[in-house]
DNA sequence: GCTTGCCCATGACAGTTGTCATGGGCAACC
DNA sequence: GGTTGCCCATGACAACTGTCATGGGCAAGC
């Protein structure tokens, strides 16, 4: 593994996505004190990640999950199809297991955790530069002993829509579904996420990462 | 208003609050890029902020309402017994309406949400600092249309449990109240927000900032 | 002292939800 | 071509939930 492309003295170009402004402004400026690292651009959602990376000729994407519009997995997918030479390495507040596999399905080259030490940040953007892949630790093993969603699409949709606790009828009516075949999927899901009812396995769902 | 009490040349002498590890030493980073500031004390959670600030005679506090153990509200409650000379800028990531009013009468004299550009927060510091008092101008506004809490102390505590899909018998025994006071306490709020079941009324609560 | 508001409790009733059994349509796979 | 898994649907039943009426205890305020 090398140790990344650029002739030597010229900085890693960084793109910043997160949708918090002051915690965006913060890292530009923790990232900005490494010598060998600049952040060329920001953004505050995913829309425009394509566009500016390729504007900028970003090398390493720095993006979070939660995002408003277009999330952070979107905007991997995106960059991976729309501008491939450049890296990503997401970060996320949550330590959901099922975003790390998302994550790579996406075509992230990494994957941390805010509660990691700001300290490692730069290694990480320097490690990804070169080609290799960043695991949050911890959160890997947590990846491998959790397993993989076991729910079917119905069940993630149906599981998502009532997590704020809408009425079953309300859902049906939504999804265009007779309200017998929600509770069904609801059933199933609530037997597969072991909870007493729809909310509980909507958050528990929502804890692994599945919806 | 001054421009502070410390003697010319020295720095503003700042405690960082947040749980996030990444985003707390972003900030750090930030702040101390500003000459005039400087970031003597770091907390993960609001247990050891009184004493870190008693130790290195912060003077001013810059507090993540949400954090583990002890939140920002109760740590700002701590500092204003324990070393009221230290002023308190609250910063959150959510801009629950309720959040504010409960931010002033914990003690603060600064309210932030974590979508303010990040160049305001030095701004912030230097005011809260003089004296001043700093309000997210948003906020504000949504706060006086929002008005106070009508939910009775019961009726909050019944609804934050209900948050996250316990069944009323489990919200019951937890409570040491019989399951029918339970549905009352429910009903009443549910009446109150306006919505259709206890989830949506405990969604409701919460964006509210009242629970 | 009376009223008001909150707390707690009970019982009855209707509506919603979770479970289960059953069955048809469809695509993937051996 | 048969099996398997997912999707959709229906109907019936038991359990849970939300509403309402009613009543007692208690503290605060006029």
């Amino acid at each position: 593994m090398n140790q990344g492309t650029n002739p030597a003295g010229l900085p890693i170009r960084v793109l910043l996505a997160d949708d918090q402004a002051m915690v965006r402004g913060a890292l530009a400026a923790l990232l900005n004190l490494e010598p060998d690292i600049e952040v060329v651009a920001q953004a505050g959602d995913g829309r425009d990640v394509v566009a500016l990376a390729v504007a900028h000729r970003v090398q390493v994407a720095l993006l979070d999950i939660q995002m408003p519009h277009v999330d952070g997995l979107e905007a991997a997918a995106r960059l991976r199809t729309g501008f491939p030479a450049c890296k990503v390495l997401m970060v996320t507040t949550f330590d959901r297991p099922g975003y790390l596999r998302a994550a790579f399905d996406a075509g992230a080259s990494g994957f941390l955790v805010k509660d990691t030490p700001s300290s490692e940040l730069a290694a990480a953007v320097r490690r990804v530069h070169a080609g290799g892949r960043v695991v949050d630790p911890s959160l890997a093993a947590q990846s491998l002993m959790g397993g993989s969603n076991p729910l079917t699409d119905r069940e993630c949709e149906v599981l998502s829509r009532a997590q704020s606790g809408a009425p079953i009828a309300q859902i049906a009516a939504a999804l265009h579904l007779s309200v017998g075949t929600v509770r069904n999927h609801l059933s199933s899901a609530i037997g597969k996420t072991g909870a007493a009812n729809r909310i509980e396995a909507a958050h528990a769902a929502h804890e692994q990462g599945w919806i």
